[in-house]
DNA sequence: CGACCCCATTGATATGAATCAATGACTGCC
DNA sequence: GGCAGTCATTGATTCATATCAATGGGGTCG
């Protein structure tokens, strides 16, 4: 099978994970990846759509209010979707890892911005040339609308932590949610690896800088959570994160 | 036609709004029926599958956590959608009106509960019978992954509102938006009629009952809205209305 | 018609998070 | 290795909105 091939797989072909993804029913809800479901052939022809395109930390590879005529796919690394006000003031509406589609949320021009928060590579699809892709394959379509489904229940999730959540709830529910997102599968008391600084975490969660870094701290002074340095954090208390982030008590 | 064909419609078939729709390019956009675009026939099979419901104001139609067995297509009538934490705090996540479609949000449980405002009638479709539809009108999946697409850009702006505006701003946001929605093509000026009560606007801004209280009586002092009873409200100076939602000054 | 109730408005006060400010930790660079 | 720059933490203070409290207006019902 040629390279481009897995430009427009979820990732690298990795039977570790494949396994892990029938074995772990928490993995089948979040993996709907855009081409698990077509065979080589259908593959082939998808990849010679795509386009494939990298992007350094810190570059913004989709602009707000710029005509939406293009869909991305993640194949490796992370970046912030975000929306500013003219005072600076700005919203950061989700971040896309590996193997998330991009730009399903746009009207005639983009709705968001988008930026690098490591080294990303990507892949382009004009939206034109995946129409004629939706006709040949009906699957594609299908997949689409449960991504974007799935993407409307994490938008009212944050919505609901936006509107009434207090600070250390929203920190806790971000920190759970991103374990639930970036290691379902994995000891849940195992270090994450967040690849966003406190300011975007701050831009994520509606609050400041400093109003984070005071609600992790009252976390770890709980020993809920172990702050290490390189943007690491481990949660020595799952079940407790879990509770706080519900407003459970 | 047998009468039953109208449940599946947008809303009743009226010659004057059509006419608008074509007229008016805003309409186009907000308008994604999800049966425009089917013949007579097609709706007739539709209409075999719907079932046809009321509810009264204050009724509870969709609670959260239930299994997610049916969307909602609204065919008149206004509820809203509210996500509850454990102690009472709300967050309503949207209003659905005539023609809206209810339910693509939804894993294996509903992610939401949802309340009639005032008295409604709806169709409910079984999700495993709109597989079927999907397989014998393509059109229709399509018409849903629009709606969802349109349906998350919404949720992204109102993230921005609940993490970055301020009270005013939200307000204004709100007005700007539902006049834009409820009227896209009437009057700006023309008095506009909000079915939520202060409690429920409230809680779609993230404020409390006070706070747009008292942000309504600031836009009515600079004699940027009008404040009528019964649920009224006139914007007289749209321009500025929008400015402020955009935090544009 | 009057009593009651619900909702909205307005005022007084409290508070959670923002802002302002200082310090410390780490990183890259010469 | 020292210096500059960026980022994170922590403390002091301010501020926008929440909370508490009082009043009014409109509708319903006996």
């Amino acid at each position: 099978m040629p390279d481009d091939l897995s430009i427009v797989r979820r990732g690298p072909i990795n039977v570790a994970a494949e396994l892990s993804a029938t074995l772990c029913a928490k993995c089948e809800a979040r993996h709907v990846g855009l081409c698990d479901a077509l065979d080589d052939a259908d593959l082939h022809f998808l990849a010679g759509v795509a386009r494939r395109s990298t992007a350094n930390r810190g570059q913004v590879f989709i602009t707000e209010g710029d005509p939406a005529r293009q869909f991305f796919n993640i194949n490796h690394g992370t970046a912030k979707l975000y929306k500013d006000l003219p005072d600076g003031r700005r919203q950061i509406i989700g971040f896309v890892s590996t193997g998330d589609f991009v730009g399903l949320a746009a009207d005639k021009t983009y709705g968001f911005s988008a930026e690098a928060l490591e080294p990303i590579q990507y892949c382009r699809f004009d939206r034109t040339e995946l129409r004629g892709v939706f006709g040949r394959f009906p699957i594609i379509e299908r997949r689409l609308l449960d991504v974007a489904s799935h993407e409307l229940v994490i938008a009212q999730e944050q919505m609901l932590l936006l509107g009434r959540k207090t600070a250390v709830e929203r920190v806790a529910s971000f920190l759970d949610g991103w374990r639930n997102r970036a290691a379902p599968c994995a000891n849940p008391t195992a270090a994450l690896d967040l690849p966003m600084s406190r300011s975007e975490l701050a831009d994520f969660l509606g609050l400041t800088i400093e109003t984070v870094s005071r609600a992790l701290a009252a976390l770890r002074k709980q020993n809920i959570v172990s702050i290490g340095s390189d943007h690491r954090i481990a949660i020595l208390k799952p079940t407790r994160l879990t509770a706080i982030s519900q407003a459970a008590e």
